[in-house]
DNA sequence: ACACAAAATGGTAGCGCTGCCAAAAAAAAT
DNA sequence: ATTTTTTTTGGCAGCGCTACCATTTTGTGT
């Protein structure tokens, strides 16, 4: 069952053109305030735009002009907040430059990642923003061909095609064992979700396990369970992990939302934190600042990275890499 | 300081079609799997444009079809959940459908929504979606006149321009005062966020309050905050409202983030809950299924309000209004 | 083999706008 | 008043593609 919505008669340039008694690129150096004109021509372009109800067809003068004001995102998931606060971050960049944001979810698939990205650089976008740094090697390679700026997020783990903005994973990860051993925790555990897809938490658990590792104290046990992260699947995590090594004292989780469900699991069962058990999370939640003890974590710039990478895709800068580092956030559960 | 990236020379159509050996019209048809050409011409074809790593230009082909494949989302918020939740439903359905989503961030604010839509619809979208009904008379003009398909979500209180998917926010909040009610509380408060702003929580209040006075009980105090709600502001919201109101048995919060941030308060000031306070919140947030003492509230179909949406959009059903309800999840906290 | 229907293909006029260039008008200089 | 300079302005050729129509090729039935 199908709908024809009555086609508006749409408003041409030309139109307007008429209407006002002016030459169409006339009206078209007016809207754009590009070129010169006189105010009286531009006070009856105006005029006749208003009683005409006129809107610009994008898609035409985009086009004509062969530089498009669109920037594509292809984010792994709209479930974790971590990928919204970096569209915010860019959003409003975007739009105070007039820009437009254009995105799609590849549910961090690499190869629907790369389909998505074929998919919107038919749009001919002025920049493609990524999360992270590991894409399938066709997708670098369309990416590479396509001419437009590219800025990868969240990642500072290997070679960037172009812009990197973000942080080191790895770094983060290590930070975080150094922080435990510090503390004076040894028996250390590991709840995470699947590391296979979310290959940011895997550089984080890789630079965390080496350092315990380097330090002679390696992982007690982990338990990592399919799917994504959530505060459930923290829970339940942490509570498998209990059963099978009750004797932990510090646990490090995938990420905030995976450590909150291991809070709420210890407060549940009366595990008193952190003098039975620590915890540690990662990315600052505001929730984690929250809670009775406020969780000790390590803090993400999210919506800095992605207002950084949108300004240096407007102002059209150099291929470079920006750290823009974390925070220890030592909380309470520690 | 900018950047000139090499202008790749943009492969054409033309180009592909003069590799292969065949009519532009040809190469377009078997591109799009539109019209009639053999399985020989079809093999030719595809092994220039891999050949040639040609991608199409959507921007010519919607110019010259006149019918985009673009959704266009004005959504409040990206720090708030539901917004990402919607667009998530709406982007699989979209993307399973060759449509391509693009967004812009109103902040709650009418005049930057009329201005954000205006700058969408030069885009041309097949579609625009909303959250809730209220929106300037100008954006409504506009929208109207756009002759594109629009649908508001979130919110089925008022009058839609074209398509309407969600539940009733007022409904909701009569609901939750009946329940509390039913449960026997009697000396209820309410803490919340910028009302003004989001319209859907103020309907909510609405309902509430009005259900309350009609069963001679009125709402016995109020704290609302400045700003976008959160935990940190349910927390400090319920503490201010305790200070003056020590004797309440229940609360009501604008949503679940500032419910949760109630919740916290409780624990870490040892309010026994429901027994000395009860808790009720709104959206049925996941993190509420998982603190020790499941959250009482109201789940809202947030990811499939935007998938329903997308689903009439693409299939350009006739205007209509889906009511997809809500649920009362009892939980502990009252 | 022949007539006729069906399938496959190419040519070309726009879609609505911008960029370039030349022409006209206004302002400044002589 | 006339020339030179500067500011305004309009015309028109595309941007890369799709829609439509005309034409050619292939297939079918007798």
């Amino acid at each position: 069952m199908t709908f024809d919505s009555k086609q508006q008669a749409t408003v041409t340039l030309a139109e307007v053109a008429q209407a006002a008694g002016v030459g169409e690129s006339t009206v078209s150096r007016v809207l754009r305030n590009h070129g010169s004109f006189s105010r009286k021509t531009r006070d009856r372009v105006m005029a006749a735009v208003e009683q005409l109800g006129y809107v610009p067809n994008r898609i035409a003068g985009t086009l004509a002009s062969a530089g498009s004001r669109l920037v594509a995102f292809a984010i792994p998931s709209l479930s974790n907040i971590v990928f919204p606060d970096v569209l915010r971050g860019a959003s409003g960049v975007l739009e105070a430059n007039q820009h437009q944001a254009v995105f799609a979810v590849t549910d961090y698939d690499p190869g629907r990642e790369e389909a998505l990205v074929a998919a919107m650089l038919a749009w001919r976008p002025a920049a493609v923003m990524l999360a992270g740094l590991e894409h399938t090697e066709g997708t670098r390679k369309m990416l590479r061909a396509s001419g437009c700026r590219i800025a990868e997020v969240l990642d500072l783990d290997g070679t960037p095609v172009d812009l990197a903005v973000g942080f080191s994973n790895s770094a983060a990860g290590r930070a975080s064992a150094e922080f435990l051993l510090k503390r004076g925790y040894r028996r250390i555990g590991y709840v995470g979700h699947d590391l296979e897809r979310d290959t940011r938490a895997g550089k984080r658990f890789s630079g965390f396990t080496e350092t315990l590792q380097a330090a002679g104290c390696a992982l007690v046990d982990r338990q990592i369970n399919a799917g994504p992260s959530s505060a459930e699947s923290g829970r339940l995590g942490l509570e498998h992990l209990l059963a099978r090594s009750p004797d932990l004292d510090a646990v490090y989780f995938s990420n905030d939302d995976m450590a909150i469900g291991g809070y709420f699991h210890c407060l549940a069962r009366g595990i008193s934190i952190p003098s039975q058990l620590a915890i540690f999370g990662y990315n600052g939640l505001d929730i984690g600042r929250v809670t009775p003890q406020p969780l000790s974590t390590i803090r993400t710039p999210r919506v800095m990275s992605g207002q950084v990478a949108a300004e240096l895709i407007v102002a059209n800068a150099p291929p470079q890499v920006v750290d823009l580092g974390f925070e220890l956030v030592e909380g309470a559960t520690v």
